[in-house]
DNA sequence: CTGGGGATGGGGCCC
DNA sequence: GGGGCCCCATCCCCA
């Protein structure tokens, strides 16, 4: 026998518990700002907290704290109250930034909330467009973006999301015995598993304000190319959305909207009868707007941190293909005929190429000898095959030990590009793991 | 500390 | 629509 409101009950009464800090073990610092909670509740909600106090569990018995600056208060308290309610409160000033936080504490179906909430705002926006070019429209709401909804989401969806996004700072070398070690700090620390940071961080940095920005969610970075990463061995920080989420965003990346879409008070302009005719592509994300559907989905990857194109030979990924063979070519294939040392014009007459590790590059004689030919390895195979640019494109490859390919999920030869295009299922991240950057 | 250069990443656009 | 090229900005390392 089954009691239908036993679980809305259950829910209540911790909601209750938590306003009135009853057996509240867990205390969460937003920009100054303490929230009381149940580790109990924030556990079954978010893959972060999980993640957090699953490596904590052994301390059961202190309070704990942990400190967020990648988001608001307010923003948080959205969050928390759809964790003890199951109702999210989604406005278009705030659906970036919970959706952002969403993805920092990898609750999946916050995510695909917000980008639902986004998506309907985005057909509204062409409703209202098409009732504009109509002037049949008498009644017209003002603005679909700027109303307030509540979604409703399941707990029992939540808990059961078979995503597996952890981002690998949280889950290696974990054995703090404080929450402070899990605090998110901006500024210098790498985060992998912010989808909507990285082209907002490059803007800004664009306006010269790169340091006056810790408290955005903007500023969460979820990538950095980096010899530190690279030092750290942190091949998973490639970790890139869950199916479910790619699949939203390939519902997103199609969704035209001309110019009428705007976020919160960004709000573009509405001159319709001028602009119609060139048909644009909206970010859902930031305000960059583009004319192709094609870049559009390009362009979506920088919020996305999807990066679908990993190289064979360092397995660091990329969010392009031209990215991928461009590095490819450079550091792996030694195309450029320059020395790298003294920067004079080499041939395979004049120079050689070295290998380093699974770098490539090219040294002229003279600098071969005075570096000492003995201590560096000639690589002898491209010295056959890259006798130019457009033959090394051709014919010479990087030859990977077949242990090292072993690991691979789908391995797809691109013939084109002398790349292995590799499909990779971001779920295995053990696999990937082996493969260690090579960077530099 | 600073400037130079390489690597990377994003946008535009052609094929 | 994807691949690829070019251009440019930014990051980062190194001398």
């Amino acid at each position: 026998m089954e009691i239908s409101s036993h679980q809305s009950h259950l829910l209540q009464q911790l909601n209750e518990q938590r306003r009135q800090d009853v057996f509240c073990d867990c205390s969460i610092l937003v920009e100054g700002k303490v929230f009381k909670a149940h580790r109990n509740v924030l556990f079954a909600s978010s893959g972060y907290f999980k993640m957090l106090l699953s490596q904590n569990s052994k301390e059961t018995s202190q309070p704990t704290t942990a400190t967020f600056q990648a988001f608001s208060p307010d923003t948080f308290t959205v969050i928390l109250d759809f964790v003890y309610s199951g109702k999210l409160s989604l406005t278009g000033q705030n659906v970036i930034e919970v959706m952002s936080a969403a993805s920092f504490l990898q609750m999946t179906d916050v995510i695909s909330v917000c980008k639902t909430f986004i998506k309907s705002s985005l057909d509204i926006s062409e409703k209202e467009k098409d009732r504009y070019f109509s002037l049949s429209d008498k009644n017209a709401s003002s603005d679909g973006i700027e109303r307030s909804s509540f979604y409703s989401g399941s707990w029992q969806d939540e808990s059961s999301s078979p995503h597996s996004h952890l981002s690998p700072d949280q889950g290696t070398g974990i054995s703090g015995k404080s929450w402070s070690k899990y605090n998110y700090h901006p500024a210098s620390q790498r985060n992998t598993q912010q989808p909507l940071a990285k082209h907002e961080q490059r803007k800004d940095s664009i306006k010269k304000s790169k340091h006056l920005r810790l408290s955005q969610p903007s500023e969460m970075a979820h990538y950095k190319s980096s010899k530190r990463e690279a030092r750290t061995s942190d091949s998973s920080s490639h970790i890139s959305q869950s199916e479910e989420q790619a699949q939203m965003d390939a519902e997103m990346d199609s969704t035209p909207v001309g110019y009428q879409y705007g976020q919160g008070s960004d709000v573009t302009s509405r001159s319709f009868p001028d602009d119609l005719p060139r048909m644009r592509f909206k970010c859902p994300y930031c305000t960059h707007v583009v004319k192709r559907k094609a870049d559009l989905k390009r362009h979506l990857r920088c919020h996305t941190g999807e990066r679908p194109y990993p190289c064979q030979a360092c397995g660091k990924r990329f969010s392009r293909l031209d990215h991928l063979s461009s590095h490819f070519r450079t550091i792996h294939q030694a195309c450029k005929l320059i020395c790298r040392k003294c920067k004079r014009h080499v041939t395979d007459l004049t120079g050689q190429v070295v290998q380093e590790g699974t770098r490539r590059y090219r040294l002229c004689n003279e600098c071969l000898a005075e570096v000492g030919i003995d201590s560096l390895p000639i690589d002898l195979e491209a010295e056959q095959h890259l006798m130019s640019p457009s033959d090394g494109d051709k014919d010479s490859r990087w030859h990977l030990g077949e242990d090292e390919n072993r690991s691979y999920v789908e391995i797809v030869e691109d013939g084109s590009a002398d790349l292995v295009i590799q499909q990779v299922d971001d779920s295995e991240e053990e696999e990937e793991k082996e493969i260690k950057p090579n960077i530099r």
